[in-house]
DNA sequence: CGCCTCCTTGACTTTCATCAACGACTGTGG
DNA sequence: CCACAGTCGTTGATGAAAGTCAAGGAGGCG
């Protein structure tokens, strides 16, 4: 970007930083961040307001007044926004132990689309209730506090890709995403790993066609990258070629977008 | 996207609520969500935790550690992410009453680059004290949380036009979220209003080169939508028009990424 | 005045979308 | 068990949109 004083410019933070309130990031962590542990902190409110889904069914839509936050028990939950010349652009995917919040600005006005790509379950917890909770629960709060800033971090990774990377970039990251979003099982290095959603939903993730997207993912099954099968039955053969593809490091993707007990540092 | 039940689809969220809990949306406030209470509310931290930057100075680079939340009190920010080839994408500008949280999924290290593009001040308040803070005061974790909201809808909002749109859009997209963003001076329903950043950036910001960024303002201005005139000084002569071709209806994207007093349903 | 940054325009190249056709597979109903 | 329709992935041909390269002009500033 701008040039010119990089070399001289420090980072602003530091010296605005009294040491005495800060505490820098001293590993006395009470307790542990872990997105694991939402299930047991919620519960009681999840048996009160679970409901499950079938595949294609619209949970809210945009435009829609909506009340609760979702949270997903099981399944898959793309969101979506599209144009008026019927472009979809998909902004993420919810899995299993995510959080969604729909609503806009307004508090009240679906600002995206929900819609189940698997069947499955949530509980939607009405904001009331939730802000009650998240407000009588410090634990809560740090717990959601990961979870936004987890997801703010991986927008912003695709948005950089979606942005200026190639039709290449883009698959790739895409693929390393799920990966790491989903735990991949790795035997020997290789991920191996199911994403249920077509070429056409892939393309809308990352802005391509699904023709190009078709293309693009046998050029790197051709190059010995990947391999897929049985409809989006995905191996990765070559972690590493795949991460140079998409213009990242495995283990700080791992650390800038997964939320996770093993990968957070506590202030408090 | 995935049709075919859309008609016997119902809003999966309605039937889920328990209306003694919900409370809908009654229109009982407490008090209002109003993000100008803000820099009252900061008053003392912002006091001690202040500090002053220039122009093109980095105050956080991807990758560093960071241990603080800034508070914008005047400028412009620019945070953005960059590609190993030097691809730069601007994920989102933040302006004064703005909050900017750098930090990825770890909590500490910074998922992006903050840069200055103005003159200005920001207040860099300690993550510990910020929670507290957050904790202490519900009336504070509710306008904060209403930023965060406003921020996720924008950052969609983009996103879509980034993956979806042709030129035009995207560009007409950003007109108006800086025009809604800095209120822009409605004269005579022309809003008018200077961006303090170069074409090259706007194209960064919206996944554009910066010749096809001016090739793009250029039309609009010969198609007498838009007039420009020293760096970057913005005339909308036909909102209408520029609103049709970014693919927005006025209000609604107000309402969907405007955080603001006159713009906000609470459930408390 | 000269330098520098930024905007502007033209010429050319590359990337990706679109259109179209076909094969593989799945589930369905006869 | 076999047509069948439907969806999805695959590939080729073509065209449009946007990137790149390059050169010039306008304004700001020392």
């Amino acid at each position: 970007m701008k040039t010119g004083n990089d070399d001289q410019a420090e980072n602003l933070l530091k010296p605005i930083q009294h040491d005495t309130d800060v505490g820098k990031h001293h590993s006395a962590v009470v307790r542990p961040i872990d997105p694991a542990q939402l299930p047991r902190m919620l519960q009681s409110a999840i048996g009160k307001y679970k409901a499950r889904f079938e595949a294609e069914r619209n949970l809210v839509w945009e435009g829609d007044e909506c009340g609760s936050i979702l949270y997903v028990i099981e399944g898959w939950l793309a969101l979506y926004k599209s144009l008026p010349d019927g472009g979809v652009q998909i902004i993420d995917f919810a899995l299993p132990g995510d959080l969604v919040d729909p609503s806009g600005a307004d508090g009240v006005t679906a600002s995206l689309t929900v819609q189940a790509f698997t069947d499955g379950a949530v509980a939607a917890l009405p904001y009331r209730l939730w802000e009650r909770m998240l407000h009588e629960s410090r634990h809560l709060y740090a717990l959601v506090h990961h979870l936004d800033t987890a997801r703010g971090a991986r927008r912003a990774e695709r948005m950089l890709r979606v942005g200026k990377g190639a039709a290449e970039m883009r698959v790739a990251y895409a693929l390393l995403e799920f990966c790491i979003r989903i735990d991949a099982i790795m035997d020997e290095n290789t991920p191996n790993f199911h994403i249920p959603i077509t070429q056409q939903q892939l393309g809308d993730f990352i802005g391509l066609s699904s023709v190009h997207v078709c293309r693009t993912m046998r050029r790197m099954n051709r190059n010995g990258i990947i391999e897929m099968s049985d409809h989006m039955l995905i191996r990765v053969l070559d972690l590493k070629a795949l991460s140079a593809i998409a213009g990242v490091d495995w283990h700080e993707l791992k650390r800038d977008i997964l939320p996770d007990a093993s990968n957070h540092s506590t202030f408090a």
